[in-house]
DNA sequence: CAGCTCCATATTGTATACAATGCTGATTAT
DNA sequence: ATAATCAGCATTGTATACAATATGGAGCTG
């Protein structure tokens, strides 16, 4: 993508995920030309691909919306992420290498230093999360399907949009971690069934925290 | 998307799909003007929604390129369809409505009709797909996820670009068809493993009709 | 002759002007 | 008073001009 339609794209998406822009919010060109300082082309490129990718809907002549979620399209959501999720975790654990495992390691390794810490709160949660999107991704990476890579990296693009706005709560993220942790097991063993449910059940319980009020 | 960005699109796909444009062949937006007979600014819309669905990619300035598949990303395709069909089947098998069940029914006796006929081998095959696309689709639909439907729809769409110079013979039609039937007693009996399973194996039977030599 | 630099040209990226479309609200007829 | 119509405006769609970047080849150097 070129340069000054990629800038738009960002800036519009943090928008959205920031909750600047509301669900079903209309977004006009002209406004958005404004708020980014490009012209109207690289803006209207910008809105084509985020509606490729869902944060948006186009309706002809009409121009852009937000798009607004429903619990219902969560819950799909992390359905479809727990099968992709854990489909890749199998495969992974067929033919992750070492090199690879010991990366993993690391960043678990990492993660659970951080919570071991006595950062603030929020700061251990943010930091917990950049390893956590590592830890994800270097599994899709090594299940070895880029097209398996490029679904699963739009599903968590689009589970963003939710969880902005919540919360994570320290015991949360160490529950995490005790799945990271098994995860790791499996996947050393090269027990995909093993690797497989984890996974699902790790992305389940995400689910859960998310949907669920939380009264812990 | 807009009139003259939609017919673009379609026009380029095309001539993707038919083979007039090789793989890894060079797109000039000068040419695609000359052949759609729009401007510019429609004709790049087009090319983004292209790469977006993994039909070109796009390099900063550089252009877009037709993209070549490999063995592995035909493999890896049919793998995924399997999961998300075979996903799709279970699902369907839980909610479907005798509504949706008998318009399947219906579809597949048309398919048997078609088979029985007189007509020339290529004009049975090719009704034979339009209904082929309409059972699954159907399925997709009973399954009650839109998002996982438009991720089939991707994937389809990309196994279009295989299967365009593929013959597809009788036999392998009529062996289709015999899971279609099987299919459909098991999503009547609301099996959701039995449904799963054939569709399974009906994705995998496809792959390999597409991989292996036609020696039948 | 191989490899490098640099310029001319081809091609893509961006801005903007113009066209087409949809929306809003006032006006009119029933 | 209400519904229908139409004009004017707001907004998006398309074409085109201009800017930035890459490509390819001529000429130079070792």
């Amino acid at each position: 993508m070129s340069h000054a339609a990629e800038h738009a794209y960002r800036t519009i998406r943090e928008s959205i995920l920031s909750g600047e822009f509301a669900p079903n919010g209309r977004l006009k060109e002209a406004d958005l030309v404004a708020q980014c300082g490009f012209s109207r082309t690289p803006v209207r490129e910008a809105l084509r691909r985020l509606a490729s990718e869902d944060f948006v809907s186009l309706n002809r002549n009409q121009g852009a919306q937000v798009k607004a979620w429903t619990m219902d399209d969560i819950n799909d959501l992390f359905q479809l992420r727990a099968l992709l999720e854990g489909y890749s975790a199998a495969r992974a654990a067929d033919c992750i290498t070492l090199i690879q495992l010991n990366k993993l390691r690391e960043s678990i390794k990492k993660m659970g230093e951080i919570l071991a810490s006595n950062a603030p709160e929020d700061k251990k949660v943010e930091d917990f999360l950049i390893h956590n999107n590592i830890v994800h991704t270097s599994i899709w990476q090594a299940a070895g399907s880029e097209r398996l890579e490029s679904m699963l990296g739009r599903l968590i693009d689009q589970s963003l949009v939710i969880r902005t706005a919540r919360k994570y709560s320290l015991e949360r993220i160490a529950q995490s971690h005790h799945h990271h942790e098994e995860l790791l097991k499996s996947l050393t063993a090269h027990d995909a069934q093993w690797a497989e449910s984890i996974m699902r059940s790790h992305i389940h319980a995400a689910r859960d925290a998310l949907l669920v009020n939380d009264e812990n």
